[in-house]
DNA sequence: ATAACAATTATACCAAGGTATAATACCACA
DNA sequence: TGTGGTATTATACCTTGGTATAATTGTTAT
């Protein structure tokens, strides 16, 4: 079940669940790597490949929550599985709402665990996909000037050259040039191609 | 803090929490309406407004869970807060899984339930607008023919009208004629604008 | 100052989108 | 058998998108 080129995170404070958690994981054909703190994690250079952190809640320092937090802001985008020994309900909503694919309470059954793993992968892919998509335009977007840019996004509002000339105080043959260069910039060869990227990107906001 | 024009349920086979419950949220300005089981709820006739279910998950015949799933099912977008007095963490998983927007425990704060009904409000009035929009654009689609339909699709796969016409085995003209009645049906100026409806209503699958 | 470079604009030209009108073909219905 | 309606097609014409070439302007670096 083990997807190829997958890589298990787990993230207890506790030596010995680390060890018995490897041991099961690693079973069954996966790569796992262990941390006893939330900094150890976050150091870790994570490889861009289908992930999963499995997070113990109670943790010194920056706790399972405070981690979670963390890597929502760094854009961290692996699927966490909390397990925890004194778990509630108020704390298993508060983890899901902030995005967990599961919450576990010690002690587990090793297929429950097992599965929510490989639910956790599949999420993992589908995330590095989107993501991987995502950048890719972005870099592309990256390569414009300001001026194309800006042509950009009044051609993904739907705004005709002469409107956009009109707007901008410029000849129409200006704008025809510009927006020559950010469709070969963007390697497209459609408006309509250029229009998905838009909306993918979120281009009409994103400005950076 | 009650958005004007909305509207809570509460579902729960005991009577005195039904009252107490709508009780309290009258008090805040709530139109509220009150059911004993879940059928009674599904009979009922759903304003298209802002509003919010608070669920029971023990009741007779048709559980909280099962309703949850009917009303996905039957794309019944409500947000769903569910109570109990005999909950446990699996349960929690289960329902923020399927999509509740909280998890409450008797007994609770009215605090609590207050703050999670206004959260639950703002996401419902997100989801009918989005619902609102997808449908007025299917109303729009149901109007085309069905070659018009197929047009529709191909030009928002980006294909030319020459293309379109070598792959329909028609001529130009023709493909031009019915894209026209395309634009015109669906109601919009430009090619953007009909890329963009296709993205939202995810056309190039869509065959209903 | 001058050479080099980027941005803007003009001119010209072609392809594609889009509309209007009318002719043709096909189908259903009285 | 006609007759009205719909779909298709042809013709013609206009607008918009898109590219190539070259002239112009402004800025930077040597």
């Amino acid at each position: 079940m083990s997807l190829p080129g997958s890589i298990l995170y787990v993230v207890d404070d506790d030596v010995s669940v680390c060890r018995a958690l490897s041991l099961l994981l690693k079973s069954q054909g996966f790569r796992v790597e262990t941390f006893t703190s939330a900094s150890g994690f976050l150091d870790f250079k994570h490889p861009k490949i289908p992930s999963c952190l499995i997070l113990d809640i109670s943790l010194p320092n920056i706790n399972g929550f405070a981690l979670q937090e963390i890597m929502s802001q760094r854009g961290i985008l692996v699927p966490i599985i909390f397990i925890t020994g004194h778990g509630n309900i108020p704390m298993t909503v508060k983890a899901m709402k902030a995005g967990a694919i599961d919450f576990l309470a010690k002690p587990f059954k090793n297929k429950e665990l097992l599965k929510s793993v490989t639910a956790a992968l599949v999420r993992s892919k589908v995330l590095n996909q989107g993501q991987a998509e995502v950048a890719q335009i972005k870099k592309h977007i990256s390569t414009l000037s300001p001026r194309e840019l800006e042509v950009f996004q009044l051609v993904a509002r739907g705004l005709l050259n002469k409107q956009i000339a009109a707007k901008r105080g410029t000849s129409l043959q200006t704008i025809k040039v510009q927006r020559g260069q950010v469709m070969k910039k963007m390697q497209v060869k459609t408006v309509t191609e250029l229009i998905s990227l838009a909306q993918k990107a979120d281009i009409t906001s994103c400005l950076d």
